[in-house]
DNA sequence: GATGAATGAGGATTCATTCAT
DNA sequence: TATGAATGAATCCTCATTCAT
């Protein structure tokens, strides 16, 4: 009965249209709907924002983007797939964002210099998109909730993979550290995240000097946490 | 359209039951209101537990407590009411719980010592009573907000009190450390708090030996986040 | 997500009240229940009876019983439900009528007299619910469906019966008549039906003489097509 | 709330076209739009028959027509019109076929080759156009039954001729036939559509050899319900 | 107090139809 | 003409809350 699938045919083979004479570029609507699913994810992201997904209506977020709730479901089979789709361009973003987070010269650095470096980016992609964790935590919509948590795997996996590198197990020893095992490594991954996570949410519900104050506050809390077990990089 | 207002006041003097004499069936009334709240709260608490506040109709909890909705009214003014209620008890017996982990003996030994003192009862609390977590999470209505701020301020009071005492001025130079502020010291509290709340996700989520390993991981990261801002002190 | 079933408990235990002094009857609510359901299947009757299932909107049924359509949603889960009880109902009325019309003791009559009791309770029944026809047909929801079909065969059966009665292949040649093969058989009894359905049409959409007309019109038809298949019963 | 109006007059007169000398381009739009019309019924043919008229949405006739809505509304000014179009080709096609089956000269040929003559016709366009049943019945939508109220009259009208024909009063009374009167003769041209009608249903439902069956026997109803009361033609 | 029926506004979704390009 | 976006009323259904008994 559902018809589902976005739109967005983005066909644009232009010759192709039937009885049509030569040079007629049969274009430019698409353009419009382009711009109206933009203005729609807008309208979602902060409509779910502000009341988050469960609370957000269908109806809210067409009339925040001053549309019809019809033309909404022009583009949207459902309130699910506004998420989904919303949630799958911020997370894109969010992976470009990180991506450049865990470049491999950062791993040479000294600790905070890799802490802000892997940190300022995901700090700021989260500040400048807020919907992000909206979205994220506690949509309860299971395509948004499962590349989500392809994400934070992912996440998990490059702060492991960072860990292990800092934590070589020959240059462990020196002062009696014990090389930690895999299982341990995985946990304090964890705690990582998890003190990022609740660090972001007071940094973005905070701002200016306050922000600032948190932003300091995290890197110090991880700072701490992580340089007893880190291998210092002898100087080059 | 917002209804808020607190409930049932719970104000069970004694004295005030005009026909009062001895065991007589006045007292019954109210004893069996009070079992009948008791009844919608626990029934609450699993509701709410198992989908959230949001998505917890007040039909459903009324049927899981084996009554009418009707009833559920005749104790609850709206559903707001159920979940501030319910709060205030879990409050209350965290309060209870945590009591003796603010005991101001606690504040003269070592960190490490006092983190155990301090924690455990929290986590322990938090494993026996699920439903405060659901509650105090994501429930997004002003009233619970509120509770909740209540309970948060309370516990970022006594940390910020705790640390206040740990980070007197008087003995706070010896190493040249300056004294922190009071927006500092509340900063630190709100970091505190956040890393106890994320730790408490990720122990909640666990169970045995993974369990008890990210209650180490907890106390070594407020560990090293505090010990360089507490004053030790001095052996007895 | 859905809640389903019908409510109707019919649970008049009487003293498992909980609570309950002692000869406290708890019922009469059932009893209102009860007369809302009666009443909005009598609704739905009449407006499945006008617009047919497809098109009836269960706002308009409510309308029609009086009721919010939230009353209508605290007895059935949804429109299909309605349609289901309701059909059931009706299924077992039909099985009630179509009991008597195929009575043993017919099989020995002279055709014409058969006819007139098999057919007569069958187009009572029908002139007296109209909501049968239009919910058998074209309803389009699979309970309604698979009943009306379990009923539909089991009509085909019982035709197949008494033709296989009537037409004994021992006396069946004295005119040099063949017997005929199940699977004729089986083709005739649905023209039979197909025959009376399509009588029924024109029944239930006239009155009066007309409407006595048709009846005879259809028996005629049945008589003229079954006679010469039949080995009239001799005379006692 | 309703529209109806008939559509698209289709009265391609040719001479009302201003600029036409020969093969000129004008013609060639009209001639566009006549294959987009047919392009559309035939689309909506198949829609119908797949989910009959009500469940139909214009949406879907215009996707399985490939065009565009705004496109099927450039040739019909609602949906109604568009089953009252095809139905008024299908009714055409239909006379066209049966029209030979109603030929003065079948008149006079014995009863059985009459009915071969008249139905087989019929069962044959039936069979290739589906369309036709699910259009003519069930749709409830007022143009298409006045439409369809015109086939069926004229059918009916037609059987009522041959019935009229066939069973001439003055060559009634031999055996002693009384002259049916002319209401009697409705009922049985009624009767006589409804049982092919019901055939028909039987047999589009199946197919090979059972086929076959149920048109034998669909004669063999009509021939015995009609013999007598026909005046066998005598020999020429 | 307790019950279960009643309410009705509100939410997601559909679809015939219109409009700008 | 053709397109596809836009509309908005109408549909089914839910749920917090109230009411009669």
């Amino acid at each position: 009965m559902r018809e589902s699938s976005r739109t967005k045919s983005t066909d644009k083979a232009g010759e192709s249209t039937p009885e049509a004479a030569a040079g007629t570029p049969p274009r430019r609507r698409q353009a419009r709907g382009e711009r109206r699913i933009a203005q729609l994810l807008a309208a979602a992201a902060g409509v779910f924002c502000r009341t988050g997904y469960a609370a957000a209506s269908t109806n809210a977020i067409a009339r925040e983007a001053g549309v019809s709730p019809g033309t909404l479901y022009q583009f949207f089979p459902n309130k699910e797939a506004i998420a989904v789709e919303l949630g799958g361009q911020l997370l894109h973003r969010a992976h470009e964002a990180h991506g450049q987070a865990f470049l491999p010269e950062n791993l040479d650095r000294p600790l905070p210099e890799l802490l802000d470096a892997v940190l300022d980016p995901v700090i700021a992609f989260n500040c400048e998109n807020p919907a992000f964790w909206a979205l994220m935590h506690g949509s309860g919509v299971p395509g948004i909730t499962q590349e989500h948590d392809e994400l934070h795997t992912g996440m998990l996996t490059r702060v492991e993979e960072v860990l292990r590198a800092c934590v070589t197990p020959e240059t462990a020893t020196p002062a009696g550290k014990a090389a930690p095992t895999t299982a341990e490594l995985t946990h304090v991954a964890h705690m990582v995240l998890g003190i990022v996570k609740t660090s972001l949410e007071l940094i973005l519900a905070s701002e200016g000097a306050e922000r600032d104050a948190y932003v300091a506050e995290l890197k110090t809390v991880l700072l701490r946490y992580l340089d007893p077990m880190i291998t210092t990089p002898p100087p080059r």
